[in-house]
DNA sequence: CGTAGTCTTGAACCGCGTCAAGCTTGGTGG
DNA sequence: CCACCAAGCTTGACGCGGTTCAAGACTACG
């Protein structure tokens, strides 16, 4: 099992201080992250204890068995969570998307993999005093009740999809997901005409979806000759109808995806 | 394997009410649960709005879409957690042992089928107050926020198992697992000879592991023909050697089992 | 151009699903 | 006490979906 290769990274340095300057207010992600609940005097603390970090793609973020110095939110960009056995074989167990958290407060060592799928810019929390103020801040706590519970929802789904769908289905419904999210991320609501780019490259979606990179190869494929989906370059995909896509992915007709 | 806790349960009915005059102070789970860290008043507010439900196997507890009342602790026995596509297949999500949590606060509409697996006692809170308690008790929902983050674990370690092992390594993965949960049951470390008895029908084990119960069957008996394991009866599974069936499914040699 | 990284395509193989019997066990009633 | 039956489990034959192995094509960047 060969690292990737690290050595065209360019030096984006731990404790970048691009971001140093930049206020709570005016986070893109204010009202999503962990600290959404939190105003004035919580927020200050967090402000305190807060720092930012930048990856380029492809770069890891953090390592299995590492010691996890500090919790994050990501802010901008794609991170990807892994899970290996020993011979290599690799299975992606988290995807998170701007406002995600990554770290588990009062755990010592990293438990994942976590590597920059695309550029991301991390809001870094110092460990020890997040683990303190998770103890005696209840809305933070709250909220990162609430996000770990919808965390453990989207696990569950995804191991529906793990476990008895088939090669063309787990494709649409990769897809479909990453749709979702786009048009959450523009609050809209997914359906007709769309247009997105694939935050992956095929070796994720692979590691993603539990399978080869050639079987993702050629389920796109198959899924651009029937008209599900058009293609325009390696990662941008245009979606004739949203809800074709949907009937393509196995999933139900339309329900539960209100929430 | 022996339960000692059931035999004094009578035939039981929803709504039973044979337990009703258990105290907090002699439950099996009370320093696992999640009412773990509460004492005092906040255990008294607890056991106010609590009562007892037991399931004979294969009854459902709750179906998806139902609107859920309450939420709960599993006592004694085994629940299961799945969810299904339109046209049936189905794949469990969770696997509900003592101690573990059904239901999700807040929530107002049940997402997944809980099924009992076997004889299944369920400590249920009223969900209103237990909302409510959320809010005000730091102790429960940082309890809480521990047994998610367990949970979200424990379901990233399932979609490895389901996105990348093979049949045989799925099998003997799951044996380790029940056989890990029984040692911890006891106190004990697994390890050495080890005999359990398996919770599920082989086809809630297929279920468990994206296979079809053929496939459970053939890879139990290939197992066995190995002398992996020894089986005496439908459910019964003896390990000549623990270590020798954590070989056989694909972990880590050991590590990472400490937690 | 040439090279490296990424993606696509093809052909052969095989693990697991599918379909169809048969077996084991426990319960029920004659 | 045994005939019968249903539920759960096992076994076998066969075929398909997805992996494996091996080229080839496309793109970005020297």
């Amino acid at each position: 099992m060969r690292t990737p290769a690290l050595t065209q990274i360019k030096p984006a340095r731990m404790g970048d201080a691009a971001h140093e300057d930049m206020r709570c207010t005016d986070c893109p992600i204010r009202y999503r992250a962990v600290c959404a609940h939190c105003e004035g005097d919580e927020l200050t603390q967090l402000e305190q204890i807060k720092f930012y970090r930048s990856f380029e793609p492809g770069q890891p973020i953090v390592w299995e068995g590492d010691r996890m110095d500090f919790v994050a939110s990501v802010v901008t960009g794609v991170a990807t969570l892994t899970q290996t056995l020993e011979d290599g074989r690799t299975q992606m167990v988290g995807l998170l998307l701007p406002s995600d958290f990554l770290g588990r407060p009062g755990r010592e060592h990293v438990a994942y993999n976590a590597t920059a799928a695309t550029k991301v810019v991390l809001c870094c929390f110092r460990r020890k005093p997040f683990d303190d103020m998770i103890r005696g801040t209840p809305h933070l706590a709250h909220r990162l009740l609430e996000m770990t519970l919808d965390e453990l929802d989207a696990a569950r789904e995804w191991m529906l999809l793990l476990g008895r769908k088939t090669a063309r289905e787990k494709i649409a419904s990769f897809i479909a997901i990453i749709a979702r999210r786009e048009a959450a991320l523009h609050k809209r609501r997914p359906g007709g005409r769309m247009e997105l780019e694939l935050p992956l490259t095929r070796e994720a979606m692979a590691d993603y979806l539990g399978l080869t990179i050639e079987t993702v190869s050629r389920q796109v494929g198959a899924l651009k000759r029937d008209g599900v989906i058009e293609l325009s370059g390696k990662r941008g995909v245009i979606l004739p109808d949203f809800a074709r896509l949907v009937e393509e992915s196995g999933d139900d007709s339309d329900g539960g995806w209100l929430a």
